[in-house]
DNA sequence: AATCAATGATAGTTTTGCTATTATTTTTGC
DNA sequence: GCAAAAATAATAGCAAAACTATCATTGATT
């Protein structure tokens, strides 16, 4: 049973000209793009090498995506789509420092069970190392007027809202959030690339001890 | 009088084939380089582009770079061995706040000197949009190796350093500086393009109060 | 003056990204 | 169960990008 199978996490319908998660073949286009994008990386990966992969023609994959980079936008939105989900879903119980807290390890915790099948850490490690490359575009304003990363800045607003519940008086919530969730990633990649640069090694789970600290000591002080 | 001329920045020599600064067709290629990855993006940006509008051919370019990859790692290489000189240069003196305020303003602040002249803010927009392009590739441990990104982390270490000299306990000083160097160039693709994701627009360098607010809160409570 | 390096001019290859066409299969409405 | 419609397969083709190669020319060096 597959990432795809289990849940239905309701993705722009835009993004794609057909819903893949409605076809046979629209599931295997999406468990082997996620497959070939981990494997290849953006650059590498081509619509040619995907159809041979999911058994089918070039022809077919572009009647579900118009271009790669829609296909990966597609897959970046599922992950936060996701997220959305199990933020609404674990973060509504408790106070407001219960809830910040549940938050902040939903979304850095790299050994939930969120991450229990090969897909889902395949997702997260396509979102590290791909996912700025279909944000960081001449397109993304464009992209931003259809919605595309509209999924993308409801995660942050919705973690804005739990810090401000916490701590009214903090004045840069937004920069907090996203400080907090693009560092997190990025310093996986760095343990991993760049070790040098990140202090990873030094403990078990060290990102989360590390943004866990920020926040809550950048918070208490306002 | 431009960038170019001004300041001879060593570059790491492996990346170019040729040093594009020694020569006259090599400092149009950076000078038009600087202008076009600006203007069209990584992905729009092709060496039949600049060597049209440097005045030259394909080929020429080519002896100089062996792809348009290694042309932007030589940019952004560029962009990380100024600063770097600046902080030498500027963050010695004072006491071991002074220095690592004045480190703080160099890195972030954009009102500064640094970006006097239309290329310098074009450098700038360029590591912003466009660097994790080449840093985010399945050729990153290679590069890594042949040292690419070495003036990178020489410059994290720096600014770890400096934190190191005036709190000596903190204990994740280099995910404490990526988070600032990376969060506070991200600030400003967000301020640019997803306006609802940051809170740059509410007070003037907003960006720089913000992680100045975030580093301070954190040694203090340490 | 001869030499050598840099550049220009030109051509060609392969791959990618994408579009088009037609045939075949599968699904759906009735 | 059958006809119509939709989805997919099979195939071809095109334009641009990303190189590589060759050879002529220029310009600097000694």
């Amino acid at each position: 049973m597959n990432l795809i199978d289990r849940f239905q996490i309701p993705v722009l319908e835009q993004i794609a000209l057909r819903n893949p998660q409605a076809t046979s073949l629209g599931k295997r286009l999406i468990e082997y793009s996620i497959i070939l994008f981990d494997e290849l990386g953006f650059e590498q990966f081509t619509f040619k090498k995907l159809a041979q992969a999911a058994a089918t023609t070039e022809a077919s994959v572009y009647r579900y995506f118009s271009s790669k980079q829609k296909l990966l936008l597609y897959l970046v939105n599922w992950y936060w789509g996701r997220l959305e989900c199990r933020l609404l879903l674990e973060a509504q119980a408790g106070d407001s420092k219960e809830r910040l807290e549940t938050a902040l390890a939903i979304i850095i915790n790299p050994n939930s069970a969120d991450l229990s099948t090969a897909n889902e850490r395949r997702l997260q490690r396509i979102v590290i190392h791909e996912a700025p490359k279909v944000l960081l575009t001449k397109a993304v304003d464009n992209d931003h007027q259809t919605g595309y990363h509209q999924t993308y800045a409801d995660v942050v607003n919705f973690l804005a809202k739990l810090i401000l519940a916490y701590q009214p008086n903090c004045n840069f919530t937004q920069m907090l959030v996203t400080t907090i969730l693009e560092g997190s990633l990025q310093q996986r990649f760095f343990a991993q690339h760049l070790p040098e640069v990140t202090n990873c090694s030094e403990q078990e789970d060290a990102v989360y001890v590390f943004y866990k600290q920020l926040l809550f000591k950048y918070l208490h002080h306002e």
